[in-house]
DNA sequence: CCTTTCAGTGAACGTTCGTACACTGAAAGC
DNA sequence: GCTTTCAGTGTACGAACGTTCACTGAAAGG
């Protein structure tokens, strides 16, 4: 039903994804209203009828963004934690998810450096969360007994670290398949060598 | 002598130091020209005696730079490679030189991902020199014997990579030196991690 | 001393910017 | 059917933008 409600979240959609689009090319903070509006093709002022500024836009799309990383969790812990394949796994999810949901991993990548305070802030305050969830994972897996909860979460920032590297790598590739096989396998590697070096890790007690 | 390009090089000077300034707040992408104008207290016109644009002026800011950056690394190297208290010492010289360097380091941080497309290639080439450099100091270091090429151009971008997200993540400390004191204690053991990894590592034949 | 050089000036241009305000017209609600 | 609501329009504004051009005046150089 409800033309109305309808249409007013179509356009909310166009105005994200004129955001999205132009976020391939620059920064948040370097795009106008004016061209944001000119993208959807409705006139500058209409945008106020669905944010109060680039900002809030921002923010919204920060919500979008870690939605859909979500979703790449909930894939990787799909299935038992069988470690011996567990890297390979959860690589080849990230990879997938970085192409299928391109435009908002840009997005992230720049406007955690270079965002408005309030942008940045909410990104890594999402990161933070992720790497909370990531260490959870890791204490069910044999072998972390030992492990105190600090080591956990140095471990996971590592990880992530690692991770979020690899994916702007990925992006930076340019869709160059020979060059995005090598970080891919570069991030298996070293994803293998810090899971080497945490067991054999010793948590002070 | 020659007062002439002394002055010449004086605002210059003053024109990188304002747009390191401006860069506090903002990516370059989002800074216009007229605004480094005033904060140097010339006429917008001026500018162009010195720089043919603001990227122009970015490559100038990277450069200079990687070469504080590169008396860091000098910094490291200097004493002997005692196998020991080589994390504590690269991470307090690291810890110096982000406080020291600031706005470099801010720049750096923010145009790595948000920058003009040219600014953007000239850093990562700089940081790729960069990982090349600590693989043929890690070469030198015992217990690598065993190691392919490949695997310590893997292992020093893991490690550079680490190092990168802890430079930021002090600068994003905002100064407050409990929060600062984790971050470091937790790249400490982070190196440690990483290392205990390559010391139980095999290189694929 | 007289000429050349050139860092910095100042006015002017056509654009683009964010935002204000009054408006329209069709769907929603009674 | 009549009224209310509100997404989107259109005009208008002052401010800031990059860039042009002709200029000035002091240091450099013969």
């Amino acid at each position: 039903m409800s033309t109305r409600v309808e249409q007013k979240q179509r356009t909310r959609r166009a105005i994200l994804d004129a955001a999205l689009e132009l976020s391939d090319e620059t920064t948040l903070a370097a795009i106008s209203l004016r061209q944001v509006a000119k993208q959807v093709g409705i006139v500058p002022t209409a945008f106020y009828r669905h944010f109060d500024s680039i900002e809030a836009l921002g923010l919204a799309l920060v919500d979008e963004s870690f939605a859909s990383l979500r979703t790449m969790i909930r894939d990787i812990r799909r299935g038992d934690p069988a470690f011996a394949d567990i890297v390979d796994r959860s690589i080849s999810v990230l990879v997938d998810h970085v192409h299928q949901e391109r435009a908002h991993f840009l997005f992230i990548a720049r406007e955690r450096a270079a965002g408005p305070p309030g942008v940045r802030e909410a990104i890594s305050h999402q990161i933070e969360l992720f790497e909370r969830e990531l260490a959870t994972d890791l204490a069910r897996l044999p072998g972390t007994d030992a492990w105190s909860g600090e080591d956990l979460r140095i471990l996971s920032n590592l990880i992530v670290t690692a991770m979020v590297a690899t994916a702007e790598a990925i992006l930076g590739s340019a869709g160059r398949p020979d060059v995005e096989k090598e970080i891919v396998e570069h991030a298996r590697t070293q994803l293998r060598m810090v899971l080497v070096g945490a067991l054999n890790w010793q948590s002070k007690p």
